[in-house]
DNA sequence: CGCGGCTTTGATGTTCATCAAGTAAAGTGG
DNA sequence: CCACTTTACTTGATGAACATCAAAGCCGCG
């Protein structure tokens, strides 16, 4: 159920200032014309792996994850983007094909704009080249160095992780409502979903955080990252 | 020990056609004033975590290993780059400094383009650009890739792994000669030195490999990549 | 020649996934 | 709206996969 809804003009955009910053006003009104915008509940699929790439998708608000299923039909989520994120990663360059599917885990929506539009723009205004690729670099980087991160940490130390991930990087809160469930967990930091539950509830236990259900605050942060940083 | 050597003209390199292939006669003389060539040692480190960048890497010939040192001072390898694979991953427009070591594991060629040049090419050249970040997301996706491979697959998957990478990506031979100690593929696919051992003296004793040192040659490619593909 | 680093094998212990079993929650169809 | 089914969550017990420890041989290097 992909409701399309053009809303306002690309110039009054929350994220214009973000990402295309550097487009001039005639510029921006080709990308206001061929842009659609969707929503999805949570739960949708935005992509599949396979999918032709035709757009470039940013997203404007909500949470999506980006995930590969393995032969075993098992998921393996390789990255939570966030609003202003876009999403995808670099494949839209370097692929002409998804490798990876998308879904929403909360209700979010996907700005499309035509990939060709782009690589125009990245032609035509140097400036919006250089911007678009730091931006776009950074969060390839980021899912380098967070893949790193989990697995060369075990259990405590990844669970740590997602905690301070969500609190800190997503929601800016001590409190928060966990968007995926323990099975999800377990395919964003490469353990088994009873592992992920009995680490939560040994954290409880040790009152750092206190659960209910998906509900969770974080009651000792500093005692939390220390556990992050040693592992 | 770091010779710095001035080789032939840019447009005579056999890598012109690679990378720079949209540059026209003018811009491509621009880079061969700038540019710097150096050789490295096997062992020599061309940059540590944390140096200032300002140029753009690109390996002509040998291999480099690209690594970050833990807390613990241990380290753990990110990717193995060949010839024609620009180094550094995406940093060079993410970072103002490396976030990652480089070493020599080969005896190497590593030319430095000034990165203010690759950058005023890219807002200047739009056809060069485009090619340039299809070639640098390639890199970046197949690290990505390469690390959820390899996190998802036991030891005997993470050895076939490397054992194909080498083999067929690197020198396109089943015989070949590691350029890399058994620690450091350890550190390379998240695993003990003593398994790395254990698992490739397994390997000979069923026949799938044969080694003498550093010396390994693939005898069964099929089996070993049934391996890998199973995990 | 002797020292340190790399390599190898065996023994031991820890970490973790898997299995099992039960409860709670959330869809689904009549 | 309620029985029914499925999916999510939770805890304990077991065993497999893997790291760590220990010891010894090997090799290159100053």
């Amino acid at each position: 159920m992909e409701l399309a809804h053009k809303v306002s003009n690309c110039k009054d955009c929350i994220y214009r200032s973000w990402a295309f910053k550097n487009l001039s006003a005639e510029e921006l009104k080709v990308i206001n014309v061929k842009k659609t915008e969707k929503f999805y509940r949570k739960g949708e699929n935005i992509c599949l792996e396979g999918d032709e790439i035709s757009s470039f998708m940013y997203l404007q608000t909500g949470l999506v994850k980006l995930f590969k299923t393995e032969l075993n039909s098992k998921e393996h989520i390789i990255s939570i983007a966030k609003p202003k994120d876009f999403i995808g990663l670099l494949s839209i360059f370097s692929n002409t094909k998804q490798i990876y599917s998308i879904t929403a885990i909360e209700d979010s929506i996907v700005c499309f704009v035509n990939l060709e539009i782009i690589k125009k723009f990245i032609k035509t205004n140097g400036i919006f080249a250089i911007d678009f690729f730091e931006k776009i670099s950074a969060v390839s980087d980021s899912v380098i160095k967070t893949r790193i991160d989990i697995n060369t940490r075990q259990l405590r130390g990844r669970i740590a992780y997602i905690l301070l991930f969500f609190s800190k990087h997503i929601y800016g809160s001590s409190k928060f409502n966990l968007p995926i469930s323990r099975k999800e967990v377990a395919e964003l930091i490469d353990m088994s979903t009873e592992n992920v539950i009995r680490v939560l509830s040994e954290f409880r236990k040790d009152n750092l955080i206190q659960i209910e259900g998906k509900n969770i605050e974080v009651l000792d942060i500093k005692r939390l990252e220390k556990i992050y940083e040693l592992g």
